[in-house]
DNA sequence: AGCGGTCAAGTTGAT
DNA sequence: ATCAACTTGACCGCT
């Protein structure tokens, strides 16, 4: 079966994640943020369940957590162990709560660090402080029982060659919790299915098919061969990306997302797969439903 | 109640 | 040299 996956957030849904910023934060004494952060955790981990719930009731089989989960995990001023928070074990039973859930009704949860978690930066700190982030991630990712934490393969820095080399020698450097589910997805500038194909097969590590920023970076690959090469990577169920161009493929910008998938956007040889489709529209649970149906009637 | 400005982080490429 | 784009809104603080 195929399973379309809704990312991150609802356009129409009422469920909602909290966040809150550093410099706000910064007024406060440690204690009263610590309450605050606490709050803001508690919140998103019962909100995680709503949404997951909403999956279930809508047949949406995964569903992407973001990043700010907990917010301002990792920053260097405000970030805190959840061990620090009032209500920690509230929180940690929150989770795994949702863990049980999605376990027990198969919806699949996914982490999708976002573009500051670069493990080909020349930087030391670049790589220690999205190390911390991953390890963050796949604290969350173990009490939710989420099997995949995808990334981009980041810079190139003016040598592809020398940033594949320091990528592939920081992923040996991952703990386990995060290395076991660590993924690489093809982007729309940088790297192309042709340049992590091989990474992923060195490495072992599932790549994550990403068909639009595919057709906005193109390699000498077709849309059907890296289809078949990158579910030789999966070990398990494997993850694709779906989405459409918001001008069209022949604006000046096709990068931009729309809000719906137009149905011609979507490899009709997806269809006969067991796989996970990934949807990024802007239109969120609204364009799975309309795809969903677009699918039906074809 | 509504709205504008702002928000941790890196890298690239368009202007 | 600056800035938007990237998975994207939510938040505060002003009116």
């Amino acid at each position: 079966m195929l399973r379309l996956g809704l990312c991150c957030v609802f356009k129409e849904h009422p469920v909602k994640f909290r966040k809150t910023t550093a410099k706000y934060l910064a007024q406060f004494p440690d204690e009263e943020r610590k309450k605050r952060l606490s709050g803001l955790c508690a919140n998103n981990a019962k909100s995680l369940l709503k949404a997951l719930e909403f999956c279930r009731e809508n047949k949406i089989g995964s569903f992407r957590i973001n990043s700010q989960i907990l917010p301002l995990k990792t920053h260097p001023e405000m970030g805190y162990d959840i061990s620090e928070l009032p209500d920690s074990d509230e929180i940690v039973n929150d989770f795994k709560s949702c863990g049980a859930f999605s376990q027990k009704y198969d919806i699949r949860t996914t982490f999708h660090p976002d573009q500051f978690v670069i493990l080909s930066s020349p930087n030391p700190d670049v790589i220690r402080k999205s190390i911390q982030d991953l390890d963050y991630q796949a604290q969350v990712a173990e009490w939710v029982n989420a099997d995949v934490i995808n990334i981009h393969a980041g810079g190139v820095y003016g040598d592809k060659p020398s940033a594949v080399l320091r990528l592939m020698k920081t992923i040996d450097t991952l703990a386990e919790p995060v290395r076991k589910r660590l993924t690489l997805e093809n982007d729309d500038r940088s790297y192309s299915p042709i340049d992590l194909l091989p990474v992923c097969a060195k490495l072992e590590i599932p790549m994550v098919y990403d068909v639009h920023h595919h057709r906005c970076l193109q390699d000498n690959l077709s849309v059907e061969e890296v289809t078949i090469e990158s579910m030789k990577t999966w070990d398990r169920e494997p993850l694709f990306h779906i989405s459409s161009p918001k001008d069209g493929w022949g604006s000046s910008n096709p990068r931009k997302h729309h809000d719906y998938i137009n149905i011609n956007d979507f490899p009709k040889e997806w269809l006969a797969l067991d796989i996970t489709v990934e949807v990024e529209a802007k239109a969120k649970e609204l364009a799975i439903k309309k795809l969903m149906q677009d699918i039906k009637s074809l």
